[in-house]
DNA sequence: TAGATTGTTAATCGATTAACAATC
DNA sequence: TAGATTGTTAATCGATTAACAATC
């Protein structure tokens, strides 16, 4: 249930091994890497330990096979398809957000209520939200992204839960209820911002 | 360092609990709450204890009461001043948000490159960049929101530690450096949907 | 009263940090 | 070689869970 912070850990240092590699390094010292992230050199080892990633001692870590065992970890050799529910200013930029690609993630469809959306042109085609069933057993779809108002989430994550979804990124500021077995991941900004807020207050502890 | 959890559950508690009192509800119990954020009873007394909250014996938790400390706890009293930086189709979303004002935080002013985005009617006005300062000192702005392209965010983030900022909501792709003392706190829905994925293909563990 | 619920102390669990041997 | 870095084991820390006395 807690959100794995040792996975999401992992997935901050492939993308600065990946701006490294960029950048044209063959290596990287622990160190070097837990600073980027914002960790300690230990924590970076302990979860390359974990998963069994061995580096060289004195040498450091390789980058490309690093980037290639992180790749292996997480299941980039191939697209993983979601869908969008809402396409409002924040569906709208989630769509356009070049960086799913990049790391084999493929927004296959939108889904909104209003016509007008169908006829505009997005990066990927926009359908009433009769259309989810079809498009979920079509791609094979497991994961769904809720961008829609709060007040309308609920409904649509029950949508998505019958037709298949097992996982849900919720972007609305509602609290979702699921069935037993859908993972649901809660990004609300409204939340965020008030957590900073106190810490700015209490800026002592 | 560590986002700290014990104040995003009370958040949720008191966000529920606003719901709850809407719905006529004048007492609820520990174990009721739990349910609703998904943590146990336990976790829900343990952290009114943390804050001296105090319930009654069989009966519950008063609710107007609890939300009352809550807000004091939060220092919902006063209206919270934040500027945003970025006008794309997050940051309009971000400023067409009702839910801050509920909570006490007002989106002062918004900020962009764009001069299209001056003329545009908004809730809040849009300036240009080189206005963050003035605005910054004129409403004594402690906490901003970088809801600018991954490209543009160290640079915006420099300018508003620079003018005094000393809490960041980095909306971005960017993992930004702030100097010591600046809170940042990092909401990277690419990086969410990477971390879902790897939990909806594992999901055993 | 009996049963239900709070509030707190103790036990457990997991994650982070420290220490250090191995070794390039 | 000496110094630097990895990889792992042990120690610490903090957060969660369990247990239970107090009491309405």
């Amino acid at each position: 249930m807690p959100i794995n912070k040792k996975i999401n850990r992992l997935l901050q240092y492939r993308s600065v091994l990946l701006r490294l590699q960029d950048l044209g390094f063959g290596t990287v010292f622990s160190y070097t890497l837990g600073k980027e992230v914002g960790v300690t050199a230990e924590q970076v080892r302990k979860d390359f330990s974990k998963f069994g990633i061995k580096g060289n001692k004195k040498g450091g870590y390789n980058i490309n096979e690093l980037i290639h065992t992180l790749g292996d970890i997480f299941h980039k050799d191939h697209l993983h398809k979601v869908i969008l529910i809402g396409i409002g200013n924040i569906g709208t930029a989630i769509l356009n957000y070049k960086g799913f690609r990049e790391n084999m993630i493929e927004i296959v469809a939108g889904f909104d209520i209003d016509p007008v959306k169908y006829k505009k042109k997005y990066t990927v085609p926009v359908y009433p939200m009769e259309k989810i069933d079809e498009v979920i057993n079509e791609y094979g779809v497991k994961t769904a992204i809720i961008a829609v108002p709060g007040i309308a989430a609920q409904e649509v994550c029950n949508r998505l839960t019958n037709a298949g979804i097992n996982s849900i990124l919720n972007i609305s500021p509602a609290v979702l209820k699921v069935p037993p077995g859908v993972i649901i991941q809660n990004i609300q900004i409204g939340n965020a911002l008030e957590s900073l807020i106190y810490q700015t207050i209490n800026l002592d502890e």
